[in-house]
DNA sequence: TTGTAGGCGTTATCAT
DNA sequence: ATGATAACGCCTACAA
């Protein structure tokens, strides 16, 4: 295992002088730069990120917290994309990152879910879709123990940043969309769990295109389930012209009660998940970039690292048509 | 950050012996065992895993190498199966893990692999459904440098170990299934990518249940594509009785050629991703259970880390009709 | 600008 | 059975 050690002596000069050109350091010439450089690159040295993260105090590394609890199976997708999307950006800052699924920690205090994360001396984490009523997400994110950045929330404050897209832009245009080709002039809206950010900001959404386009409009929950979402289409689809729904599962739950009515309102969704290729059919809906999405939200949890200020950071989506 | 320090000095014993406790040394009287795990109780104590992968050589930290490369969006599901599986039962068993995407290696060489993996401290691996003309992780798999579990492989050896389900009885039995409800005399099959051990089980699968149902045998490869799949069956499932896929979304490809055709055929898929679920209409196909299988892996990885010795391991597998 | 040395939190080897 | 103490590989004041 080659050392920053073996890379001093090779280099002749001293350890420190290795560590601080690797780190990029001020006040060291041009020369010693170079004779350490090309040590490493002749003993191909990869510096050992175990040893860095244990010596230094801002250690790069950070958590993904992946709550898969959403009782969805299409969310696979969506946490996969969010994953990879987040380690390959990692891997290019120079980060490393520990997966935790947050389900883990179901019958845990918040107290002990920060214990462990420092106890992986980590200092930064990436959380994705933390529902307002999961108490200990908030706790740990009050706890300011860490840097943190939260997707699909409006967080901002003291090491805290967000980034999202602009769901209620979003619901507001796809929803316009459906009004105006459909001539609606009642639909019925599906909405996700109401203790989650991005179910109030599409609300918001729905109801001002709703509103402009002088809409009646009937709101139901139905968790973000795609069973549920069905009931609620076959219980109220029956007397609206269009169904708007708040994801593309519950679209889908939606498409399929229309299906057994023999009814063929138009309908659209949320989210872009693949699934929707297959059996949405003709269904509007809001595609979001999951993969960069988080890569976005590492380098912001990066910034955040480097003691820069919080904040909410907006990305694109797009409108897509199965 | 309370430490092993402090939890010495709270027990009123030597950081060694808390150490010992910790990691349950024997020769440890039963009165101190209690004392220290009594201080561990009250201070809350989590020991540093980062400090302990660095000190220790049989530190317990592994790598889930998992590659994206197949072309598939559905890989997802499975991934993320992999990966939650993994990750989970690592968390049992206090081993740390890192999630590398093959992909993010995709033009550098084995060695800077290695030295990426021993930069982070690594000792052991998984590697999910390694493709045999996957050099790089043939290679790393070959250099002997890290205990290793392949998922969906048959090599053992030294430090090796693999799980797989019986991939070739799964692909018979199926094919038996659909074989002896449709009374098919000649079928097609659609087989994977040529390269890999779970084609060729497959392969052999189904070539022991046409023999023995004396049902003439169309072999055609599609390397577990969609796309290539609805070719393929487009212009040889005319004159088939049946139609046998070696995995699911190829079996969504014959089943979308068969619409076009309008031929209704008999079609089996492998796997049993959750999309089938939604379009595979009454599709059979072999459920595997991915976290399952991956904690599995976990445990025998774990196994192999204290130097026990390589061995396959068969899971089980169900067969499922959507 | 460069080097010395102490420390990060453990584990592991030796004495005791 | 227990306790000092030297690693592990790197970072970082501080000194030179």
């Amino acid at each position: 295992m080659t050392s920053i050690k073996d890379v001093a002596k090779h280099a002749g000069v001293a350890i420190s002088t290795v560590s601080k050109v690797l780190n990029n350091y001020p006040n060291i010439s041009e020369a010693t730069r170079e004779k350490v450089n090309k040590a490493v690159e002749e003993l191909n040295f990869v510096p050992n990120s175990v040893a860095a993260a244990l010596s230094s105090k801002n250690a790069g590394r950070v958590a993904l917290m992946i709550d898969l609890n959403v009782k969805t199976q299409a969310i696979d997708e969506m946490a996969m994309r969010y994953i990879s999307g987040a380690i390959t950006k990692a891997m290019e800052l120079n980060l490393d990152v520990i997966t935790v699924f947050v389900f883990m920690f179901q019958d845990k205090t918040t107290e002990e879910l920060i214990r462990y994360l420092q106890s992986q001396s980590i200092s930064g984490i990436i959380i994705y879709g933390a529902a307002e009523d999961d108490l200990v997400l908030q706790e740990l994110i009050a706890s300011k123990k860490f840097k943190c950045v939260c997707v699909d929330q409006n967080y901002v404050g003291d090491g805290i940043s967000s980034v999202t897209i602009d769901h209620k832009k979003a619901q507001y245009e796809v929803a316009k969309k459906l009004i105006e080709e459909s001539q609606a002039k009642k639909i019925l809206y599906i909405s996700g769990y109401e203790k989650s950010y991005v179910t109030r900001s599409r609300l918001q959404g729905i109801k001002e295109a709703a509103l402009e386009n002088d809409v009646e409009l009937i709101i139901k929950d139905a968790d973000f389930l795609e069973e549920k979402a069905e009931e609620v289409a076959m219980q109220y689809g029956r007397d609206v012209d269009a169904i708007v729904c708040a994801s593309d599962l519950m679209a889908l739950g939606a498409q399929s009660a229309m299906k057994e009515l023999h009814l063929e309102k138009p309908i659209c969704g949320f989210d872009g998940i693949s699934l929707m290729g297959y059996v949405g059919q003709g269904i509007y809906t809001i595609g979001q970039n999951f993969s960069q999405i988080s890569a976005i939200a590492m380098e912001e949890l990066h910034r955040l690292m480097m003691d820069e200020k919080g904040q909410i950071i907006e990305v694109e989506y797009s409108l897509i048509r199965n």
